[in-house]
Parts: structure tokens; C-alpha cells; sequence
DNA sequence: CAGATAATTAATAGAGCTATTAAATAAATA
DNA sequence: TATTTATTTAATAGCTCTATTAATTATCTG
């Protein structure tokens, strides 16, 4: 109201800032605590715009995070780097995947939340997960079983496994809000604490399935 | 409307049955999704009514979760069977806290959910939790930091073994949603995996700190 | 049974939200 | 510059939700 010059000026394409602006509230709130009326507060602009340009808080929604989501997930299956060595592919198949989070680490928090409170209408949205997921176990199944075969994994299923990455590289960010609180971390030194604990995760990982010498 | 008598003949405490049901639909879809008119519904009375036992939406939740939140978070803590063993101490810890987990499935959720979604109208809550993790954490860690000594355990922070341990036991229930849709889990089935799931979360755990000899 | 108290409901105020519409303003174009 | 087109706003309809109030019905108690 009191600067019109301001606003136009930082805009430029209100369009492209409504975007910025929503994804973050989307991430910060989730679907259902965001109001487009907060998001055009955080803009700048009326509430009217965002309608305008988007038709409905829906739409808008599904602009930002539905391919989001997909790559998101898919991301993690792409990273097969084929290595020699089985420790080495999990491995990378762990720092991608990280360094995937790293790069939204709110997004899982979001996709979890829709999911949870509103499953009816992200039911496309899983079942594309779904058969990700399928794909990316599909593609370990073998090299896995062979390194069980050879003695050097112990018995373990490569759903379980998967888990058990997926578990140590999101809980963290998941969790962040309530991290942050109980270890009084500002964001950057939340950040760093990620960095550190990549090591830890694939030490966690590793060592839980690996069979004793190959253990360093 | 159609049948008095057999919400009578169910109820006979009416306040209870409200407590039960808003219990439910509040873990399922969390504090913000939930509106008194839908647990007003699924009771089979009058909307009002809520207001009247509970004033505000609000209390209600209050009088379910408060508590709940807290003791869920310090039931880990209190689960200190000493064992002359470090391996049995982990392994108790991990087991006592996957018991807990297992009794309140939905509960992990609803918390971070609330605390991201919410953070300033659960900062009471975010303190107690805080208290109890710092006691837990120094709890374990004189016995710790003797295994690493020892040279029985590698290096590794008591917070980063209680990540672990969490992240392991916390994120199947988290994405529970997501887990069953693309396994095609119904309610029991998911139950069984979780019950599986609680060997290989130690053996990962213990795996990923225990030097060699020990793992078995 | 009568009167009092408790439980329940219908009705509705009031707030916030999404979405639409019509009017106003700015930008583009001929 | 005049006219058309695009952008932005104010106003508001319509919905859903929380909470309150007043009236109704059931339960208890002397």
C-alpha cells in the first residue's frame, strides 16, 4: 500500500514472485495452513492476483511440486553410477540421494504431509512413487543378492535396505523443526550438521550390513 | 437423527466417546485438517456439544495430546534396564523404544507434524522435549564414550547413536502412508512388517557401531 | 411427581478462506 | 494519441469452520 515503486521494482514478473513466494509457505505450512491470502501478504500483492494468474490455490499447488515431486523421487534411481565394488554403489547411491535432500529439504517433509492428510488427492502422485520405487529395487535386487551369495553382505532384503537409507538420510530433515529446537541450530549450522552426518549414515548403513573385514 | 436409542445404548458417556473419536481423526489427518463438525459427525451428536464438554477445539486437543506428547517422548529415556553388555543396553533401548512406537503409531506423525506446521503454539511441548532428549543423551553417553575407549565401538557421538536409533524406528511410521500404498499393505500386514523390521533396525544400528568380532 | 440440574440440539454470529466479478489502472499497439 | 489489451484492485458471494446462545429434552433428587 505505502510503496507501489518498491514493489514494482523487486517484481518485475509478479507472476515468477507469487511462485517463489508460495513454494516457500507450501514447504513451511504444507498444503492446508497456507491461504493464498498470506501468500499475496508475503508478495505484496491482492489476493485477486494470485487467482489470476493460477485460477485456483490447487493448480497453483500442482505447478510448484507435482513434477517436483516425481523428480524427487526418481532423482534417487537415476543415481545407479555402476561400480566394481558393492560398497561403492551403496555409497553413492547414499551421497545422491543426500545430496538430492540437500538440495529440498523441506520437500520431504511435504510430500509426507500431503500424503498423510490428504491421501485421496495425491493418490496419482504415490502411484508414480510406487512404481519408482519398484524400479529402483528392482535395479539393486541382483548385485544385492550376488553379494549375499559371496558371503560378504549378510541377509537382507533390498526393501529393507532401502529403508534403512531412505530412514537415515530424511529423518533428520523431517525432523528438523524439532532438531533445530533441542540442539539450538540456526539454519546454517543445521546445514552443516547435515554435512557431517552423511559419513555417519553411510557408516550406519555399511556397517549394519556388511560381513566383518570389509568393514573400513 | 434416524437412531437415538443405539447412540445412547453406544455411548452412555458421551464425553468419552468424543475424547476416543477426536483422538483418532486428530492422528489421522492432524490438528489443522480436523474440524469439530467432523468428530461432531463421526460421534453422532450435535456439534455443540463438543463445545460444551471441551470449550474450544483447542482444549480438546490439549487434553488428548499434552501429556501424551511428553511421557511418549520420555518412555525412551525411562528405559534404562542396565545390562552389564553395551550390545544389550543398545539393543533394549532400541526395543523399548519400538515397543512405545508400535502403541502409538500415529503419534510421531502428529508431532513433527504440529511442529512444523505450528511451531509457536507447541514451544511448550518443543521445551519439555528438548529436557528430556538432553537427559537421555547424557544418560548413555559415559557408557559410550568407555565402549569407544575400549575399542569395542567405533567413534561416534551419543546424538548421532540416538539419530540412528529414531531415524531407524521413527520413519516407517512417518511414512507409513506411503509405505503401505506402494508395498499394498492393509493395517495388518503393515503391523507384521514393523514386528519383522525391529531385528533388522538393531542389527543396522549395531552394525553400524560395533567393531568387528561382536556382531553376532 | 415436581422442581432442579444436566445433557443435547437448533440456530446463528462472526471470522477466515477461496473464488469470482466488475471496475480501475498500466502497458502495448496501431 | 486513441484504442485495445493486460494487469491489478476493491468488493463481495458463498462456503466452512469455531464458538456462543437460547431453547428443548432427559435425568436426577427430594
Amino acid at each position: 500500500m505505502a510503496n507501489k515503486k518498491v514493489r514494482r521494482e523487486k517484481s518485475e514478473n509478479v507472476e515468477q514472485m507469487i511462485l517463489n513466494v508460495a513454494e516457500d509457505v507450501f514447504l513451511e505450512k504444507g498444503y492446508a495452513m497456507t491461504s493464498t491470502t498470506e501468500i499475496a501478504k508475503r508478495v505484496g500483492c491482492n489476493q485477486a492476483l494470485i487467482h489470476y494468474y493460477f485460477r485456483t490455490k490447487e493448480r497453483l499447488f500442482e505447478k510448484l511440486f507435482e513434477k517436483k515431486f516425481v523428480s524427487f523421487i526418481s532423482a534417487v534411481v537415476l543415481s545407479k553410477e555402476r561400480s566394481v565394488n558393492f560398497r561403492d554403489v551403496v555409497r553413492s547411491i547414499i551421497e545422491s540421494h543426500a545430496e538430492i535432500i540437500s538440495q529440498n529439504p523441506r520437500l520431504p517433509f511435504l510430500i509426507i504431509n500431503e500424503m498423510t492428510t490428504n491421501p485421496v488427492r495425491f493418490r496419482v502422485i504415490a502411484e508414480k512413487i510406487k512404481d519408482t520405487v519398484g524400479s529402483l529395487l528392482s535395479g539393486i535386487d541382483t548385485e544385492l543378492k550376488k553379494e549375499i551369495a559371496a558371503g560378504r553382505v549378510r541377509e537382507i532384503s533390498s526393501f529393507d535396505l532401502f529403508l534403512n537409507i531412505l530412514s537415515l538420510n530424511l529423518f533428520v530433515y523431517i525432523a528438523q523443526p524439532l532438531i533445530s529446537h533441542v540442539r539450538d541450530y540456526s539454519f546454517e549450522e543445521f546445514v552443516k550438521f547435515t554435512k557431517k552426518r552423511n559419513e555417519e549414515v553411510f557408516l550406519t548403513v555399511w556397517g549394519g550390513i556388511c560381513i566383518k573385514e570389509n568393514i573400513l
